[in-house]
RNA sequence: GGGGGUGUAGCUCAGCUGGUUAGAGCGCUAGCCUGUCACGCUAGAGGCCGAGGGUUCGAGUCCCUUCACCCUCGCCA
């Protein structure tokens, strides 16, 4: 028995059987309840939590000892198992039925008092962040990081069971100056050059098609250098995969068989259907204003630009002229909205361009009232319940401005409308593919092109001729993956000819220098027997959210970052010795104007968290 | 880069229109307590009201600046 080493047994699997066996269990100690001549501790670990006893037949000083235990202080306690007296049991627990008597007590690691109580509900995402450690001790964080190892272990047992090979691809490679911003790492041995962290491995894996290695996937961090939102951290985790000889119906089959596989090893009441629905970018666009719609709920944007287009409403008239759209949704029982709810909305509208946001609400009577009801013909109005099914009670929004911003403003007001009235199912898993991408955004003002998706991304053959000449009505074979209205990854089919790809470079107005310079080697590759192929790329982060119910990436990432890209526990980013930087081969900026350029020998970028350094 | 929110005890929060000594619950410290499991009871300690400046007889409260955290627009091929 002392032979076993620090524990014979974990916190949470302790049961009637064990009764009589002389164990051993280590953990953190919760919640002591010293009686006096009695003292209770409860043990906890990963596995769950035993209760531990010192009563009177324990020795004064162990039971004192027990008594002096502070929380979340690490033991040893050796005892024999026993049930616990007539109706002592604790149903709610699964160790509940027995208690640890013990006989004798190690401290192994004294705690502090700790910054929060593990157990609170309610604590700062400062001060968790701050002590990421105390608060990864909790149960929804726990819970949290075994759902994620769960899903990312059916992940790459489906995909292996599929013939993938996980293969990890560079993190430090080349910088790529289109799309996010790099994270760059200088290089100590080329001064002047810089690696660039990868925004996701793309090119190398489109390389290892051409290498033959046929179905590669790898679940792989990325980083880009932007701002970030409760959905984006710099640094996230991609179950990135690629397949030669596959098409798009190849791909989403795949993705779809996977990802259906994996939810419901960690959720079996909410595995998806197959297939999942699909939907093209512009029956979305139309449908929902947005190209990741959430379709938990009913609610659609009708276009009623043509009812309108000689509307005695001036708003209407004019946004028609002006080559706009007008587009509706009806809010069900929207009429009950009070003029501080709908002024809450309208600022949701002008968030996303909007100039405002026309409203009115329908009568039981069948007739508009309030908001812009009195410049509304009867025509009009029947029109408007015609095209939105709009019933008595029921409230119309307008979008009236060019198709972009009226899609913006009126998906917002939709998805604002959803949660204000409840019409969102929270136990729906709703999977859905949007097709058929624009293949370029095309930038309003300047008529430049770029990527929608990557220039990795082959234009559909109807369309290829059109590089030239129309690049903005261009289609691509591009498709995304959407859960609940957040995009969940994105993938094509690429282009894997010399030709084709040049095409694509020079529609978004590279130079020969450039592509050569930049892309030169994937040119190349192509040339050397590149077989047609396929991928896509799965936010991970995001996934274990959705399934965890949580509203933020940071709860299911064990070391997050804050909103402005910092590492509060480590103090990340922080300065570094000015030796550092000389050998990185880099200089500083004087820093803005605030103070002083710092002199040699100082730490520069500020002097906080020097300790950090080991 | 822009907009919004928050910042008061170790934690979570209250503090009305500027007005005496800034409160509560939890935690912490000490004592009591033989079946607790959010143990209970008694007592106590604990505050640069995020930081800096200003207005005022007087500022947690009003004004300006700034910092941190959260949400968001832009941005995120």
């Amino acid at each position: 028995m002392s032979s076993q080493g620090i524990r014979t047994h974990n916190c949470g699997e302790l049961r009637a059987e064990h009764v009589g066996k002389t164990v051993r269990l280590s953990g953190w100690v919760a919640s002591p309840r010293d009686l006096g001549a009695l003292v209770f501790l409860d043990l906890r670990d990963r596995y769950g939590i035993t209760q531990v006893s010192f009563d009177e037949s324990v020795p004064e000083e162990l039971r004192k000892a027990a008594g002096m235990l502070k929380p979340e202080s690490v033991i040893q306690v050796e005892g024999v198992v026993r049930a616990r007296p007539d109706g002592q049991a604790n149903a709610d627990r699964s160790t509940g039925a027995i208690e640890l008597l013990a006989s004798s007590l190690e401290l192994l690691g004294p705690c502090a008092t700790p910054p929060f109580p593990i157990d609170a509900d309610k604590v700062s995402d400062e001060l968790r962040l701050t002590y990421r450690y105390l608060d990864l001790r909790r149960e929804r964080p726990l819970a949290a990081m075994k759902l994620r190892h769960k899903l990312l272990l059916a992940l790459r047992q489906g995909l292996d069971a599929r013939d993938f090979l996980e293969i990890e691809t560079p993190i430090l490679t080349k910088a790529t100056p289109e799309g996010a911003r790099d994270y760059l790492v200088p290089s100590r041995v080329h001064p002047g050059k810089f690696f660039a962290l990868p925004q996701s491995p793309q090119i190398f894996k489109q390389i290892l098609m051409v290498s033959g290695m046929d179905k590669y996937f790898q679940i792989v961090k990325c980083f880009r250098d932007e701002d970030l939102r409760a959905d984006r951290q710099p640094e996230f985790t991609q179950l990135d995969l690629e397949l030669s000889f596959a098409d798009e119906q190849v791909v989403q089959d795949l993705v779809s068989e996977v990802i259906a596989d994996a939810v419901g090893a960690v959720r079996p009441e909410q595995k998806p259907q197959l297939p999942m629905p699909r939907m093209t970018w512009a029956e979305s666009m139309q449908r929902f204003g947005n190209d990741k719609p959430d379709t938990r709920f009913a609610v659609e944007l009708s276009d009623v630009t043509e009812l309108v287009r000689e509307s005695g409403f001036g708003v209407f008239a004019n946004a028609v002229k002006a080559g706009g759209r007008v587009r509706v949704l009806a809010a069900p029982g929207g009429a009950a909205f009070s003029r501080k709810e709908i002024t809450g909305l309208e600022a949701i509208a002008k968030d996303y361009g909007a100039k405002g946001l026309a409203w009115t609400k329908l009568a039981e009577g069948g007739g508009v009232e309030s908001g812009i009801g009195k410049f509304l013909s009867d025509a009009e109005v029947a029109g408007l319940i015609e095209a939105t099914g709009a019933k008595p009670g029921d409230a119309f929004f307008f979008g009236a401005d060019s198709f972009k911003v009226s899609a913006a403003a009126l998906s917002a007001v939709r998805l604002e409308i959803a949660r204000k009235l409840d019409l969102i199912d929270h136990a729906a898993l709703n999977f859905l593919w949007i097709t058929d991408f624009p293949m370029f955004d095309v930038d309003e003002e300047s008529g430049a092109l770029a990527p929608a998706h990557h220039p990795f991304c082959r234009p559909k053959e109807a369309y290829e001729g059109e590089l030239e000449k129309d690049p903005g009505a261009v289609i691509a074979r591009s498709y995304d993956l959407v859960l609940n209205g957040c995009e969940l990854g994105s993938g094509s089919v690429r282009i894997h000819d010399t030709p084709t790809q040049q095409k694509v470079f020079e529609a978004l107005g590279l130079s020969a220098e450039e592509i050569r310079l930049r892309f030169g080697f994937v040119l190349d590759c192509f040339k050397y027997g590149a077989p047609p192929h396929a991928g896509f790329a799965v936010g991970l982060d995001r996934l274990v959210m959705l399934l965890a119910g949580e509203d933020s990436i940071r709860e299911v990432i064990a070391f997050p970052k804050t909103a402005q890209a910092a590492d509060l526990m480590t103090g990340a980013p922080t300065s570094v010795d000015v030796e550092q930087i000389h050998e990185a081969g880099v200089q500083l900026l004087p820093p803005s104007n605030k103070s002083d350029a710092p002199k040699d020998g100082e730490r520069v970028g500020g002097a906080e968290h020097e300790e950090m350094k080991s």
